[in-house]
DNA sequence: CATGAATGAGAGTTCATTCAT
DNA sequence: AATGAATGAACTCTCATTCAT
């Protein structure tokens, strides 16, 4: 790996271990063993890396959605969809947990996460219509728009709002697992009966992999 | 105004507009043509300031929410709710948009916070506890539970949502009024025809409020 | 008491227990329950508080040797004087701790020190050459001018000595009377018998209060 | 020299000067010419400074008294010894002057001076018990322990003493000869024909170096 | 005599960034 | 590419002292 990424992968492991403004240039280069002088040969300065972190989040955004990655079955798309969205939220958290005051920082970057944020309500708009028309929904289209809002919502801001409501801010992968729960809790309302098996078959997949993740952290 | 509670009204109109951690105490000392010293004559630190904005946010919401406040209707008492909610949460919306770096570095904070969360979702469950028993919702316990936590969840993160979503990061009155309005659409699906009836009221208000504000602010 | 008086009181307190220099006026004053204004009312500044403790245990020092005190012999004249010396050392103890500091900063008290130091001077000489005279020592001249130096040497060092040598830095009566024994044992070789015998009694007199100070701190 | 090296030894130049509670690290700073973060670079605070200065006075401590440096006679020996204890005095007076503060603020400081007093008197007692055996003592065990006592307290706090005596405050190498001499007083009572010889001699050299001292310092 | 709010210089320290090598 | 010493503005906080009341 080229020292650039490796500086961007130690930034991004650092900032999420430890929250984005308690990370100096400095912890950086010293967790990768080189000089911070090396460093600001790569990055002109921190907001660059985080600019470049975030042109990888943007990245991983656009190749885990591409609606023409074909799927055994709308089941299948939709548990991937999940899958990718909240893996996105869990590999970059320090982003989630920090946004107001990192993007009012960087109008350029505010701008790059505002068509991020359109592109991911476009696709996610496309799904729930496809869903619907499959007949796993019953909403009329003023009521599919809302829903639409409130998960994105909900999905952006999981990880900042459970990371003031657990006494030790730790962000750990169970409580990515709790945020999916919630999305199907969200949506299984407007389900069809059709719909409803689809999404109580995907709750219960995703408590057991909860349930082993937890296992899993505490044999530890 | 006595000095203290002048120090404390600067700091929060200053963490409001530029964010906590933009803000020092030399900052909001020269703000108010006060001396360092004297800042420091009436707080012992910088967190003691935040943690004196926080008693008074607790006390705002255990005034806004108190049940026994007798109201006309069922319909009056959600309408002063959701008001009280959202003027509250526009009022310290600098403390949503930077919970979990400001919860980190203080665990009595981060005490208090999690008791007046509790208090908060005691008090919205009964709510819509007794909005469930006058027939207004068609919901069972457990989606109830569901709702509530959705509520609540989508409450506390509309500032902090909000503030990344729009380009000048700038949080104003119009965007508390969305924030209603996204959550009596959440609460619609819900409804019976007779609570429907309510919740489409409230909505055709708060579109009215909206506007009315949004009239003002352009013509200012 | 007038306020001036309890100032000093508190203050020599404060600066016995804490040292000097982790002693502010405000300490003092809140210490009191007085306003620091109040406390300004009375000194012009700290460093006169210190002037005015250092008349004090100028005064003291005068009073505790006054030859022309008559003794029933000279064993109680010296157990006197030695009583008198660890007792002052004792209750101004952050002074022998601070000296060099304190001094430095004052020329005044510098010159007051001096004097007193003289004063201090000639009177063990005084007494060292009686107690010659009276056959309990056995030294010409210039040894019996030495042993004045030394002697004047380990009093006045004693506290700032153990202080350092002591993990806990804290100086108790205990260390007091080791210092008398100190002092006693370093006269000892240059005895006489007769002299000899005076010096073993006061060493067991002042094993024995170390004991019972001892016992007595235990208990407590 | 190295930064690292030219900010101890301004440091401890300012120091001896100046009084330690009265130099700042920006003081240091600007002595060099150097910024204040370039000082932060090379130490992580204050007490990393003075801990370093300790080092180097131990190291000096243990390089000045090895026992097994061969030397003409026992004469040199003491010579020696005399020397590099009161030299050391002299290179580190501020810290003999600000003992109890300095250590009362850093347990682990404290812990080393230990160590090094507990060195400092193994070696006396050694050297003095080789001049009993040599015949130029004659002392019990008790009385040689006491001894050994004394001059290591009056060693310790010859500088402390003579700060506060002289009017200036400043301590000069003429001060430090004074000490070696009453060292030399204090042991001559209980010297052999044979040991009041070497002492003597020794008290002859001494009073020479210290006139050529006087006369040097007083021409310039 | 007394209050207590207010002052302001300056303390120790941090950190993004620069620059000579 | 890389080093690591160096910068300097800014930060939080302290405390002897003043002053209006």
């Amino acid at each position: 790996m080229k020292t650039r990424d490796r500086i961007i992968h130690s930034a991004l492991a650092l900032f999420n271990e430890q929250g984005e403004p308690n990370v100096t240039t400095n912890h950086i280069a010293a967790d990768l063993g080189i000089s911070p002088g090396n460093l600001y040969y790569h990055f002109r300065n921190k907001e660059e890396i985080i600019h470049s972190i975030f042109d990888q989040y943007a990245l991983d955004l656009s190749m885990g959605f591409q609606p023409e990655v074909p799927a055994e079955s709308d089941e299948q798309r939709l548990l991937a969809y999940l899958d990718a969205t909240f893996q996105l939220m869990w590999r970059y958290r320090f982003f989630y947990a920090n946004l107001p005051d990192i993007l009012s920082r960087d109008a350029e970057l505010q701008n790059k996460y505002l068509e991020a944020q359109q592109a991911l309500k476009a696709n996610l708009f496309a799904m729930l219509s496809r869903f619907r028309e499959t007949g796993w929904l019953d909403m009329d289209d003023e009521a599919l728009q809302s829903l639409c809002s409130t998960l994105k919502l909900v999905a952006s801001s999981w990880i900042f709002y459970q990371s003031a409501q657990s006494p030790q801010a730790k962000v750990t992968p169970v409580v990515i697992y709790q945020g999916v729960l919630q999305i199907l809790k969200m949506v299984s309302p407007m389900t069809t009966d059709k719909g409803r098996a689809v999404v109580s078959g995907l709750i219960g997949h995703y408590r057991e992999q909860m349930e082993s993740t937890k296992a899993a952290s505490d044999s530890a």
